[in-house]
DNA sequence: CTGAAAGCGCTTACAG
DNA sequence: CTGAAAGCGCTTACAG
């Protein structure tokens, strides 16, 4: 492959000196437009290519940000990164991701080694556990950092933090299925003590006691798994339940193929409600009804606030929440 | 956050040179362990941070690898991408991820600028479209490069491609919808002459040819809205098909989702198998046969041979085929 | 608006 | 096994 160009054969060919191909790479206005052209095409014949990692070692800026996910294999995780990474990518920065798999000693490893790679910023949404490591690690390097969906430390404000409007989501959700005329509404999924179950079991449990309906309360995992599983368990022990509001997604889809597969009617015996949003929602039987937290535009606005962090060094405000809709589709009832 | 310490600071601190603290970096077998852990030891005191873009621009190599995928919100290669990018990890290597949307022309551009920040190697599963600027490209810059899944180029070596078996993956299909009983077999999804929808198809073509059984071929989208639509078509242009094998799982979900919507007994009036094998299969309703691709094994052994090819200079095979296997479930007939 | 010089923090031969 | 020197390809003040 032989040397590749440097910014200096640029300039020879050019016929200017370096400083000025610099200039010109980094769009400066100071620089006259007919030897921007003429620095341009000589990159063009020589086949320039630019060199990013001399420009950060000299200007600290790697464009590079480090998305780091506590569980990428969930869909909800996967459509929220594809969808900041292209937004990143129209604004030039590259996207380093990393999935920690729940796993606090991988996140605290991860993003130590995305630090050495320099990332200007960081986009997490953290796994539980040991919350200290990861926020010594990225303090300690002083890089910009949004926590999104989760938060490591409920209680100061090291790090910005961003989430949907659980709380409202829960309150939605649990309205609609009463005006769908449920008389026992069931909670299931999320993980106990967990905050985000808390926030979106609030909205729930506020809605209920105005009501003066008892809740039913089966917290768990966040799979398809457990919501098949919770099917039974609602038949055998709680059969009045007509209304479930699911954690999430996956928790609803699980919901709903157990209904089939025990032929209970989903939308007239039992109306099911899901959380996020998913793309999946659309195209299941029957099509799950969920509170959206509109992932591309979440994602868009995350990308939007880490580069103005960045670039101009506006920290966004500490707790942040975005909006949230009621998406009724057809597993709550409606035609 | 004032200075971060450098080398220097570290040889000053360990009172040793800086070339010294390099090796240590390097894991260089030529220091003495008490130099090197004195060594190790003067980084924790004074909080050094490993600055890769320094390396980089000496030693070129970053250990950041390109991960450019043509579709990232489908679930097959989210899990890929996911297994692929912690496998990397493990060995040290961070990954750059984006997604091209099935858009050639972004294709370029992305690459072009993972090559700017100096990814060592790329993984690609290339979009359709416009394939020599593509090509172009990534040959210039001489990086390292393993095509994955689909091939830019079916004739030329330039890249080597690794794949599941496909061909095989539609003849196991095929053979096993024959022994369930089925007497007439369609094949539902996948884009129209793209190499891969070939393959799949001529597995299920041969089989069927050799029991004399006539084909039905409904290409299309590999989404499960497509999958939904073509049982409505099924119904009334090909009544007597009472076996389908789907392009993917997508189109393979959706099937099973417009099945029970119209109240068609997968497993018995129609038997579905779909492709890739991913979670989602396991718990639909029924559950969902699939042809295995193996999707962790194979982000394994993709990472295996970009990191051989990366620091060994072992490049690939040219043409790989990865086993497949069919996973039986409830959906085409078994318990 | 453009040029000459220094320097970012490492690695790499080369001595010793 | 360790040290002094050069250099990777940029950007950044600073002159002019």
């Amino acid at each position: 492959m032989g040397q590749r160009p440097t910014i200096l054969d640029v300039a020879k060919k050019a016929g200017v000196s370096k400083s000025t191909v610099s200039l010109v790479l980094q769009q400066s206005a100071s620089v006259k437009e007919s030897t921007r052209v003429a620095v341009r095409q000589a990159m063009a014949d020589i086949g320039y290519v630019y060199n990013r990692s001399a420009a950060t070692l000299r200007s600290s800026s790697s464009g590079l940000i480090g998305l780091v996910i506590n569980d990428l294999r969930n869909p909800f995780f996967a459509e929220f990164a594809t969808s900041f990474q292209m937004e990143l990518a129209q604004n030039g920065f590259a996207t380093v991701l990393a999935n920690t798999d729940e796993d606090p000693l991988l996140q605290s490893r991860t993003i130590s080694s995305l630090i050495e790679h320099g990332v200007s910023g960081f986009v997490i949404s953290p796994a539980y556990g040991q919350e200290e490591d990861t926020l010594a690690v990225i303090e300690a390097a002083g890089v910009p950092t949004l926590q999104v969906f989760r938060a490591l430390s409920q209680d100061d404000d090291r790090f910005p933090f961003v989430a949907p409007d659980y709380k409202l989501g829960g309150t939605c959700a649990t309205e609609h299925l009463l005006e769908m005329g449920c008389k026992r509404i069931a909670f299931l999924g999320g993980l106990n003590g967990r905050a985000v179950t808390q926030e979106r079991m609030s909205g729930y449990l506020d809605v209920l006691a105005r009501h003066r309906q008892e809740p039913v309360i089966l917290t768990g995992e966040v799979t398809r798994r457990f919501g098949k599983q919770m099917v039974a368990k609602l038949a055998a022990d709680h059969p009045d339940v007509d209304g479930v509001i699911c954690f999430n997604d996956l928790v609803g889809l699980g919901v709903l193929s157990a209904c089939v597969e025990s032929g209970i009617q989903v939308g007239r015996d039992l109306r099911v409600v899901g959380f996020d949003d998913i793309q999946d929602c659309q195209d299941s039987f029957p099509a799950l009804s969920s509170v959206s937290c509109h992932i591309p535009d979440f994602a868009k606005t995350t990308a939007a606030q880490i580069l103005s962090w960045i670039n101009d060094g506006v920290r966004p405000n500490d707790h942040q929440r975005s909006e949230v809709e009621l998406a009724i589709r057809a597993s709550s009832g409606q035609p």
